[in-house]
DNA sequence: TGATATATCTCGAGT
DNA sequence: ACTCGAGGTATATCA
């Protein structure tokens, strides 16, 4: 990896035209080839960058150099260095990587383990049900036989329940399901969302993540 | 700015859990108090971060740092810092920003000029027709005097049907305009966007902005 | 490889 | 402050 402090103009041409007019910023350099322009402020989105697989050339131009990062999509990232005032090159290595817990399919899975959580004597039809429209996060039936359509959020908003309701309306002309109802499952429920699903027939549930996978087998936790 | 590169482990817990395991690794310090935390690979998103506003507070820990970022929310990012093997500070100043060009709403302009596209004979009524629940897009007459909502959309998935949908259940209530079909126009239209729009009677249509600009170029006019 | 859903999404505009 | 929509979205998963 390579750090570069330098005052210069950025020049992006690709899926779109940007501009960056001159400034003092940190170019950094991956082993992969890829180049991230950062700025001291904003996030941790580059001001501009080129993704890899991609390839740098560098030449002198007068007093600075000219960059140009190019990749197969002939995507340009065009640098015009004046001045630099810093550049190191560090020896990194292989990063083992990231290890998440907490994210919406963790809250599918062990939902799925532990369906009777929505209701004593349910029982699971199937994770991930296939639709035209696409996969229905749980499709399970109730004490009484009656088929049920769960969608899963980690933050229930109105787009959660409207994507339900297109399942419904979907499952519902199916004469080996209907009649089908639904269950708005998710770790936080907005108001919004709770008025729109109760509208339309469709109860919530509010899962707590720290209970299911309390439940959970502990061998199977990420930590 | 300031820039570690380091022998560290990370830990994020806020709106999920996450692990790093020790490995050399680029810290960034932004002068907003925001932590960057960057592998020698992948792209230009972090492997883990603190987004401003935050403070970081740093100490000693055996032969090494304890780095612990909080932001407002209570969200902390505790970086391990085995060893440090380059640690300096850059005055970078403030960025004049990015300037984009060549974006979406030149879509809309550039149809609402060829409207002739959709089908001969078709006229504009007018573009950002408003109704209560926003504007539609392009508002237009085929041939034959129908009226006809044309959404307009880069990537058409889902939401924009939705949206569509929405708005001809209302124009539909005009008895000056009904009855109004749909046209949902998009450069790209996502497979299943086009089993839901097929299903609601709303017709889709590929638009290719290089043409439609190409058309709208003086300089490609044969007079 | 292509299609689809998620994201600690980020970022900006408008209300 | 909040919502809504777009993004050079990126990223992972699954067919």
């Amino acid at each position: 990896m390579r750090l570069v402090i330098a005052q210069c103009s950025v020049d992006y041409a690709g899926r779109l035209a940007a501009h960056l007019p001159t400034a003092r910023r940190l170019l950094i350099v991956k082993a992969d080839g890829s180049v991230l322009v950062h700025s001291d402020g904003g996030s941790y989105k580059p001001l501009n960058w080129m993704s890899p697989p991609c390839t740098l050339r560098e030449e002198e131009q007068g007093d600075g150099y000219l960059w140009t990062v190019t990749n197969k999509a002939g995507e340009q990232l065009v640098i015009t260095i004046e001045e630099v005032f810093h550049d190191t090159a560090h020896d990194l290595g292989i990063d083992p990587g990231l290890q998440k817990d907490g994210v919406e399919s963790h809250l599918q899975e062990l939902l799925a383990e532990q369906i009777e959580t929505l209701g004593k004597g349910w029982r699971l039809i199937r994770r991930e049900y296939p639709t035209p429209i696409g996969p229905v996060d749980i499709l399970c039936r109730d004490a009484e036989g009656a088929t049920v359509a769960v969608e899963i959020k980690r933050r229930g908003e109105i787009d959660g329940v409207e994507q339900l309701t297109r399942y419904l309306d979907l499952l519902n002309r199916d004469p080996l399901l209907a009649p089908v109802r639904g269950v708005f499952a998710a770790q936080e429920i907005k108001p919004q969302a709770r008025v729109l699903a109760t509208d339309r027939g469709i109860s919530c549930a509010i899962l707590d993540y720290e209970v299911l996978r309390g439940m959970d087998d502990p061998s199977t936790r990420l930590f």
